[in-house]
DNA sequence: TTAAGCTTTCTTTTT
DNA sequence: GAAAGCTTAA
């Protein structure tokens, strides 16, 4: 017996917020504006989060409710920050705003509509992983004659169809083009796609590009919905304009409306749009007042983040690109030093350059925390993690394999998302594989049983214990049968408990299993004890899956211990460009500054491959406030001791000299790398340098430099 | 039919 | 330097 008890929202902007006290002339104007279509062209640092923050709060002291509010944002994380940031000011309870990245967003508004679109609310959401296993799926079907010629793998499917989701280019276009090594199937490949919707249909299933997709189906096809979200939302806000593709362009216009409603306002910096590879059309932002009549354009420009030297030196950057909004950010700060350019003979010394100047940098009274090592590719990070390892400077790594993806989370969560959704084929075969004398064939065999009965999680878990399924298990799998069927059903008496499901599941087998399988099972068994702590918060199966799958920045490292400790007991973050967007450090070095690497050769491939690179550069210099180290390592090592020279990033030759400091490395005589002191900048005459750039040749464009003999150590 | 062992590919970026 | 995919043995 419940009784529902509604709590009404109410704006209760209690203090009065001196807006004209707290904001620059320019972004009070974004704050104040009237209704109308409006677009913020944000630079870097100019207080755009600031500005949406307090527009966000302008509007309930307005007296808008929360509930009118969407606030789309790039990433979970930075729209509950802005939440947060919003409560602290108008004492508003925030959670009543809208507020998350597209998918989450699409995927609330999904469940609450699924069933218009032929969906179930308890539909699964797929991620790379489980998208590939259905494509491989989709392949045995139509039993692709693989032997015979190169065909793509589900990987390179899934991309090609994602990438046909999110640009709207045809298939064919898209085969003719990139793939057109694919060219011999394009048949196949269509009856692939069409057999991948209809599985994912069959499983009540979405991938990510469904959650967009179904969204804007919503409101396109859907009029009743579409007038209920338009007359929900009085507020739109999207954060990171940029980066968004033409779907989400579309979901964003249409749910405004036609025009007449002027309640959109879309904030961005053309400059640091850097996710092109996955759809994101730059277009969406340049051409937004000519796809929205009537739109008010703002710009902020004033830059409160670097000091002067760096912003002079990512304006000189940025200047190489043609197509973009013209705008120079104007330092607002005064002073500083000048960027540092920092040629390295060879990865090690490179590292240890980065190394002895974060130990410097400590010394002079700057937190770990303060200090950021970015880097185009992950790859890229391995010398500078050796090193900060042989120092033991505590570091942390931003991304990589990410906490969900990893085999062990997905296997335990497999059960959780059967248990939910008990038509979800890939999840069912994840958890039978893993059962001992069970393959392929005999999961597809239990499947083909107990499939069409799966309606319900009872009525499924009834059916893997009946006959018609012991008949089809080899004898092999007879033993262990009966525990894994009881082991779900605890998952499914712990509907409301996922931590009591996900402990049942360890406890039943799994940990055992782990124990068998892993070499590093310790590890493994600490993350699967922190997903049932993680999953401790939530009170239903739906809401923690939905969190697992949604939410990017949830890392391995993150979940545990390290990002508590964190916070007092900092650590220096090595990050791609990519995840560092957004954030800023006192000092930032950008290391492995190579042509070949950066600008990435893939990218160069593309059309406008090489501005957008430039941009992820930008992106990555404008996280410095106060100090910038741009380096390289002329010599790779290649194997069997030979070496390549390479040249220094096209983007670090393009710029102005003067407004960048060359530093020169030399080693001192005798000294073991990393236990000696390095002196990275004073110049020693005495010392017999390893790496002598001549101090007359600018060592950047310099093909000829001597080389030392690197890699005597 | 399964599972272990061996080879290949991957790495540009992520919801 | 891992994970997916293929081959082969049982």
């Amino acid at each position: 017996m419940a009784r529902r008890f509604v709590l009404p929202q109410r704006a209760r902007a209690s203090v009065e917020i001196a807006f004209d006290k707290e904001l620059n002339p320019q972004q009070l104007a974004v704050v104040r504006c009237s209704a109308g279509p409006k677009l913020v062209i944000a630079g870097a640092g100019s207080g755009k989060t600031r500005t949406l923050t307090y527009r966000v709060a302008y509007l309930l002291e307005q007296g808008v409710p929360p509930g009118a509010i969407l606030l789309v944002t790039f990433t979970n994380k930075a729209a509950r920050e802005m939440m947060r940031r919003v409560g602290d000011l108008t004492r508003v309870e925030p959670h009543h705003i809208w507020g998350g990245t597209f998918h989450s967003v699409g995927a609330r508004l999904l469940r609450r509509h699924a069933q218009v679109l032929g969906y179930d609310d308890s539909f699964s959401i797929l991620d790379e992983g489980d998208q590939r296993d259905v494509l491989r799926l989709c392949m045995t079907d139509l039993e692709v004659p693989v032997e015979q010629r190169r065909f793509p793998s589900p990987r390179v499917l899934a991309g090609l169809l994602s990438l046909h989701a999110n640009t709207r280019v045809p298939l064919d276009d898209l085969l003719a083009g990139r793939y057109a090594r694919f060219l011999d199937w394009v048949e196949t490949i269509h009856e692939i796609a069409a057999r991948y919707q209809a599985r994912k249909r069959a499983a009540n299933a979405m991938d990510y590009d469904d959650l967009l997709r179904g969204w804007l189906a919503l409101l396109q096809e859907h009029p009743e919905v579409a007038r209920r979200c338009r007359e929900q939302f009085g507020h739109i806000l999207v954060d990171e304009y940029q980066d968004t593709n033409i779907v989400q362009a579309e979901i964003v216009e249409a749910m405004a409306g036609e025009g007449e409603v002027g309640n959109l306002m879309v904030v961005g910096d053309d400059s640091q749009s850097i996710y092109a590879f996955r759809g994101a059309n730059y277009d969406n932002i340049l051409k937004f007042p000519e796809r929205n009549p009537g739109t008010e354009v703002f710009r902020l420009e004033a830059n409160y983040r670097s000091t002067p030297p760096i912003l002079a030196l990512t304006n000189a950057s940025i200047h190489h690109n043609r197509l973009q909004f013209d705008k120079t950010l104007e330092a607002r700060r005064s002073d500083g030093m000048p960027p540092a350019l920092v040629a390295c003979s060879y990865p090690a010394q490179e590292a240890a350059f980065v190394a002895e100047r974060i130990l410097q940098l400590r010394d002079e009274g700057i937190e770990l925390g303060e200090i950021a090592i970015l880097y185009r590719a992950h790859a890229h990070r391995l010398a500078v993690e050796t090193m900060l390892l042989r120092y033991d400077i505590p570091y942390e790594v931003r991304g990589g394999l990410r906490f969900f993806e990893q085999a062990h989370i997905k296997d335990v969560v497999a059960h959780l998302r059967l248990m939910h959704n008990p038509r979800d084929e890939v999840a069912f075969r994840r958890v039978a594989l893993l059962q001992a004398g069970i393959g392929n064939v005999t999961a597809e065999r239990i499947w083909r049983q107990v499939g069409a009965r799966s309606a319900d999680a009872g009525a499924l878990i009834e059916a893997l214990a009946g006959p018609e399924v012991l008949a089809v298990l080899p004898g092999k799998a007879k033993a262990g049968w009966p525990a894994f069927v009881a082991t779900l059903r605890e998952v499914r008496g712990a509907e409301d408990e996922p931590e009591v499901a996900i402990r049942g599941i360890l406890e039943a087998w799994y940990h055992d299993y782990v124990a068998a399988k892993f070499d590093n099972f310790e590890s493994r068994v600490e993350d699967l004890e922190q997903l049932a702590i993680f999953a401790a918060q939530y009170d239903s199966l739906s809401g923690l899956l939905e969190e697992l799958l949604l939410l990017g920045e949830l890392y391995g490292q993150d979940v545990g211990g390290r990002a508590a400790a964190a916070d007092d007991d900092s650590s220096v973050v090595l990050s791609t460009i990519h995840q560092a967007k957004g954030l800023e450090w006192h000092a930032v070095f950008i290391i492995h500054l190579l042509e070949g690497f950066f600008p990435s050769p893939r990218a160069l491939d593309e059309p406008g491959g090489e501005e957008e690179e430039r941009r992820i550069f930008y992106v990555a210099m404008t996280r410095a406030r106060d100090e910038l180290y741009l380096s390289y390592p002329i010599i790779r090592p290649g194997g069997y001791g030979s070496a390549v020279v390479q040249q220094p990033s096209r983007f670090l030759q393009e710029l102005p000299e003067e407004l960048l400091e060359t530093w020169q490395l030399e080693e001192e005589v005798g000294a073991e790398l990393g236990a000696g002191e390095a002196r990275p900048a004073a110049a020693d005459p005495n010392v017999d340098a390893a790496v002598e750039a001549d101090p007359n040749v600018d060592p950047v464009w310099d093909d000829d430099q001597p080389l030392g003999e690197p890699w005597a150590h």
